[in-house]
DNA sequence: CATTTAATTCTATATATGTAGAGTTACTTG
DNA sequence: CAAGTAACTCTACATATATAGAATTAAATG
């Protein structure tokens, strides 16, 4: 049974935000800057949803040098609906989703 | 007049270093653990030594993608000569150019 | 010798990734 | 409902680079 648990605030947090672009990639530290979630936070949420099918990934050199890659990230189609399904039901129950850092200050 | 002023201690410590493995390649991260020396303090010594021609530099890619890639450094033939006489000078007048960070205990 | 100036160092921050291990929370099972 | 377990989060650290601005130090000049 994969994720039986319901996905914790943080991860419906990424998950809106990928809904909000979808189609779009993103990368970490982007993410984590605007949501405010730390790396050691973050990453192993964007690793899960990426096993779980539900993101894709990417690398994209950074074109000044000394400047570690970016790993990229962007909804599937599946992950689309999953996303969908479960931000609209933590919206529904109200458990304050946020969009953005600062929705939730 | 380039170089007016003598070498500070890490400076030497640096140039040292290079002297011990001259024609090796080394990177900031390695040095600036080896001697001990903060990134804010060693970055601008190796540019400074480069822009002097004491340096050449080069860039290798890592293996793991995420990383960033590895500046290399090693000393030129003249920087070799510069190196040399400048170790020496501060030795005979008992500088203390640290070998390695334990060194310095 | 005191002041000025130029060179250098230091502290903090930024860019990006990721892991280890400890602690917490949610879910299941008895 | 209590206890166990699995999932998840958090703190700290590691990998590598570099810059801005403040503080300091060394050399020159008066």
């Amino acid at each position: 049974m994969v994720m039986a648990r319901r996905p914790s605030s943080q991860t419906l947090a990424v998950s809106a935000l990928f809904l909000e672009s979808t189609g779009q990639w993103h990368h970490g530290y982007d993410i984590s800057k605007r949501l405010r979630i730390p790396s050691g936070t973050l990453y192993p949420i964007l690793m899960r949803l990426s096993d779980r099918g539900h993101l894709e990934t990417r690398w994209t050199e950074s074109e000044t040098p000394g400047r570690p890659a970016r790993h990229m990230y962007r909804l599937t189609a599946t992950g689309r609906d999953w996303a969908a399904v479960a931000v609209a039901d933590a919206r529904r129950q109200n458990l304050g989703v946020r969009q953005t850092a600062e929705g939730m200050a």
